[in-house]
RNA sequence: GCCCAGAUAGCUCAGUAGGUAGAGCAGGGGACUGAAAAUCCCCGUGUCGGUGGUUCGAUUCCGCCUCUGGGCA
């Protein structure tokens, strides 16, 4: 399956499945270097709450993309997508094998897929003024205004779904173009490398059982603390950042609004659910390799299989 | 041992004047193009505890049994 474009390995799946530790052996073995994908490892200072590899267990790997912006700095998906190509073309001139490790799926379908996120870049005054509109007027209201400009686009998102509303107006303020004009080849596939994409998958109940001790295990680590600090360094609640699992959570705790313990409940919930649109998400992609991890017998095993499997395709 | 109250979806419970049942939560499926750990859409069949009886027909009424609360000894 070689031809001559340079080949990058994605390997993905939910959260709490284990990549981390299987994506530090796999570089290892084949000589790679990873670019993380996860929309939240982002940020500095954010830690316990992700879930972030420490320095100690990159055990010599080189990481991207982790702690590359301040909880108050604006990342995309588009900074992503530019980011993650340069550093992809880094590796591949160290003669090394990109690895890209994560859970975040439009990150990763940014580079999986040809997606063009226009010029229109993020206007926050707008999205508020709509924001505002909507709040006011219902969701009908500024639906109906993107029925008027780009209908095509209007019959495609649902009128709850006031985001996309937004982000479909914002396009079309913008650049003067219907979002839709921007999606004339909507999913194609990014032919610049040969993309082996494995999917990191296990029974669901061992899943929501891993999740559910991983919540435990954060708020012994001092998730609580984290989040203190951060509110102390002038982070607040609003930030897009600190609307990841575990911190909006726990910041109703620290608040005053939720007990600790409905804190953990709810933060565990949303985390099994997350973890279910995020296999939602890897799921329509058929190009995926998908490994069941507990029908390994030890690591080991687990790690040789993988290794093998990218050697054929690589 | 006796008396009372329960036993219905994974959980908490509603209901059927006798015609095999429905809410909340949990859960499942799906969408996704510059906020994505975000945002949004759809989905409720379960021996109505077991068993015998009354009845054209019982989850519903009656008897017995089992289990779980509470009370009295």
């Amino acid at each position: 399956m070689n031809d001559n474009r340079p080949s990058i390995v994605i390997i993905a799946g939910p959260t709490a499945v284990g990549k981390t530790s299987i994506s530090i052996k796999v570089a290892k073995k084949i000589n790679g270097e990873i670019i993380s994908a996860d929309s939240m490892q982002i940020y500095r200072h954010m830690d316990i709450g992700t879930a972030k590899i420490t320095k100690a267990e990159m055990d010599g790997i080189k990481h991207y993309l982790i702690d590359e912006v301040d909880p108050d700095e604006n990342f995309t998906v588009s900074d992503f997508q530019a980011k993650a190509n340069e550093y992809i073309l880094q590796i591949l001139n160290k003669k090394k094998i990109p690895i890209i490790v994560g859970g975040t799926g439009l990150y990763i379908n940014s580079l999986v897929y040809d997606l063009d996120f226009t010029k229109a870049i993020s206007n926050w005054e707008l999205r508020n003024k709509y924001s505002e509109m909507a709040q006011k007027h219902g969701n009908q209201y500024i639906f109906n205004e993107l029925k008027e400009v780009d209908i095509e686009s209007a019959n495609r998102i649902h009128i709850n779904d006031t985001k996309r509303i937004i982000r479909a107006l914002e396009i079309f303020h913008e650049t003067g173009k219907p979002m839709s004009y921007f999606y004339k080849d909507f999913r194609k596939e990014n032919d610049k490398y040969n993309v082996v994409f494995l999917g990191i998958t296990m029974d669901r109940d061992k899943l929501y059982e891993r999740i559910n001790r991983r919540v435990n295990i954060m708020i012994e680590s001092g998730l609580i603390e984290e989040i203190k600090k951060l509110l102390d360094m002038g982070y607040n609640e609003d930030l897009v950042s600190m609307q990841g699992l575990g911190y909006k959570e726990i910041i109703r705790y620290i608040k005053g609004n939720l007990t600790l313990a409905q804190a953990i409940e709810i933060l565990k919930r949303d985390s099994r659910r997350f973890a279910k649109r995020q296999l939602t998400w890897f799921r329509r992609n058929e190009n995926i390799k998908w490994i069941k991890i507990d029908s390994f017998c030890n690591s080991e095993e687990l790690i040789e299989y993988i290794v093998k499997y990218l050697e054929e395709k690589l």
